[in-house]
DNA sequence: CTGAATGCAAATTGTTTGCATGTTC
DNA sequence: GAACATGCAAACAATTTGCATTCAG
């Protein structure tokens, strides 16, 4: 299960790699760069973007058609959907295959081919919906928030 | 139909929502730019971008939700899905409301509070089709290609 | 040994911001 | 005339690229 398209097995490549299989999250390139960063900690960010393209476009990994302007990227590659938090912006996956059937009828509307489709959900993490209620209940002993909520341009 | 929030009816302001409701593609803030320079030769990109987000926050306008690096307005506000040509990158609306209502399972089932939701299609459009059409059949009376891929970051 | 991969820095692209000036209400 | 908007340039953030060096096969 290495390169099936002449990519050499680098140290980096490899660690990329892992770390990203590693987590559930859907880590952004810079995200996978300090990740890495703790085993490999003279690697360039530019290697990382390098290497998450190339394990993208070799289908070791997936890279995620979301929402926003950074890339994200999944460590595994079945298609599923995404929820993404409003306030802390992380996103999780969605069990379920939610896609309507319906969708194949648009083709012949509006003369596309139809390729495939994607769908997020947005809404507030469990996480988040507890600070909310922390906050409304009055900040009495407020546990120092977890998510520094970044801003998406 | 004016000003619901203290926004002020500047000329630039007016002419940015004129030109976004005049078409139905779903400009880039550097593309309605250049629709506006058209009119007002001195506007800056940097107001073209301030009110793009102004007109959105006063829901003159919708600022969408599409895969992407680049943000893209719409001059209406009704929701409705979109769908993206893979080759030349065009966006454009589809008609029917394709969404799933099993979507509400989600939300017991990762603890999330769901607000939304986004479904974009992904295929050819017409014109790229025919373009690939054209290559195909011996590029003999080849008519110039209309359409640059913008290369998505 | 040789092409592919890395690190580093500089370049691009898309978007935002500070500030002095100009314009609506 | 005061608050808000504009234009311009500089600042940012995310990503890409050029190039000399290193490394996997």
């Amino acid at each position: 299960m290495t390169s099936s398209k002449g990519l050499k097995l680098t140290r980096q490549r490899q660690i990329i790699l892992e770390e990203l299989r590693k987590v559930r999250t859907h880590p952004t390139a810079i995200e996978v760069y300090t990740m890495v960063r703790r085993r490999l900690p003279r690697i360039s960010l530019a290697t990382v973007y390098r290497n998450l393209e190339e394990l993208a476009a070799a289908g070791l990994i997936q890279k995620l058609t979301l929402a926003g302007s950074r890339k994200r990227f999944d460590g595994t590659v079945e298609e599923h959907c995404h929820i993404r938090c409003l306030k802390c912006d992380r996103v999780d996956d969605v069990a379920q295959v939610l896609v309507p059937p319906i969708v194949e009828d648009v083709e012949t509307l509006h003369g596309y081919q139809l390729l495939g489709h994607h769908l997020e959900l947005f809404g507030i993490c469990p996480r988040c919906q507890e600070k909310a209620r922390e906050r409304r209940e009055g900040p009495s002993h407020s546990q120092a928030g977890r998510e520094a909520k970044q801003k998406e341009r």
